[in-house]
DNA sequence: TAGAATAGTAAACATATGTTCACCTGTCAA
DNA sequence: TTGACAGGTGAACATATGTTTACTATTCTA
């Protein structure tokens, strides 16, 4: 049995489960009789820096087992799609959330921030209690009602501006409730 | 101890060590000096449907345990703030990626998509060997140069069309090798 | 105030787990 | 041909795990 298989077969487990296999049900997995057998082949996965251990043995993920693998391709320009698996991977939890407690989706409706990338039917990460910075993008209650905008100050004075020239900026007259600030924006095609 | 707050370490240990705990390490967890203290504990969260277990014991983690949490507001107009928690929750890994041992992450240089909402920084995800549809954004080596592109037929012709004015469309003259389709954008702010 | 439910302790047990040791192949290079 | 070695079997062992049962203290309720 060679490593990129058990690999493969021990990520499917994974991302099935939620966790990792025995030692049992690795060998289980690679057809292995011996439960030693699963052990030596993952002391050689752990060498190769696939997997790790807690200092109790048990088997913690790493690199390869994100939940998103084969990520490694991030250039500048565009890839030479020849090489793959390159080594940094990630997962877009991760990598899009800092502080998941926090944080929570939002389905976009409307154009006012399409200016901005942000368009109906994408998806955006918004974090609660975040302070905003001038040019955040912020979604607040306004008067009563509920808009996302991009967050700036004139003059001491907070003005939300749509990323739209056929919407009007607008200046909170009576109130101003910050429901967070946007984070991130994922979309997906299908 | 009272569940919410069991919730919260379970699910804080569980971002740390990529595995639920035992149920010694719940106690330890919870300043319990019983075990059975957090089997009952635990039993509530199951029937609270927060966790689940496999056919021999194991814990395995359910909705408020996904990779991103809280992220329950998701609705067609704006939130309502107040309410917290809903139940639908989900990792953005599963939701942006459905093969992932074929996707593969590429940043973005260029302005050639701009109006179709994918600015210079972004990230898209792209599945490799997927069949694109009339309409669908491929990255796509025409030519002998990479680009990424609306991939489009005009009387069986493959028509490379890119989302800004300043652009021309590219008929490929001699070689096209798509590299994959992009079925996900995401976008960072910092 | 009495009684029941709640929340935690303590001990016990069968089983599964990580790990080690001894052994058995077949392969490949010297 | 020989010897090392990778790759697998099988058994054994200490420990950790999930689970059950019995018991105690506290809180809530009728």
């Amino acid at each position: 049995m060679n490593i990129e298989k058990t690999v493969t077969k021990i990520r499917a487990y994974f991302r099935q489960n939620k966790r990792l296999p025995t030692y049992q049900e690795i060998a289980d997995l690679c057809g292995f009789a011996s439960k030693n057998a699963a052990f030596k082949l993952t002391q050689k996965l752990i060498d190769a820096g696939y997997l790790s251990k807690d200092e109790k043995g048990r088997l913690i993920p790493l690199r390869l087992f994100a939940p998103l693998p084969n990520m490694g391709i991030v250039k500048a320009g565009f890839p030479t799609p020849a090489e793959e698996e390159l080594d940094s991977v990630m997962s877009l939890d991760e990598y899009l959330v800092d502080h998941p407690e926090a944080t929570f989706m939002l389905k976009v409706s409307g154009d006012s921030m399409i200016e901005a990338g942000i368009q109906p039917g994408d998806t955006v990460l918004i974090e609660k209690g975040k302070k905003p910075k001038d040019g955040d993008i912020v979604v607040a209650c306004v008067d009563s009602e509920w808009t996302m905008k991009y967050y700036h100050l004139e003059q001491g004075q907070i003005v939300l501006v749509p990323a739209n020239g056929r919407y009007e900026k607008i200046v909170p007259k009576e109130s101003l409730e910050l429901a967070g600030v946007v984070v991130s924006v994922v979309r997906k095609y299908n």
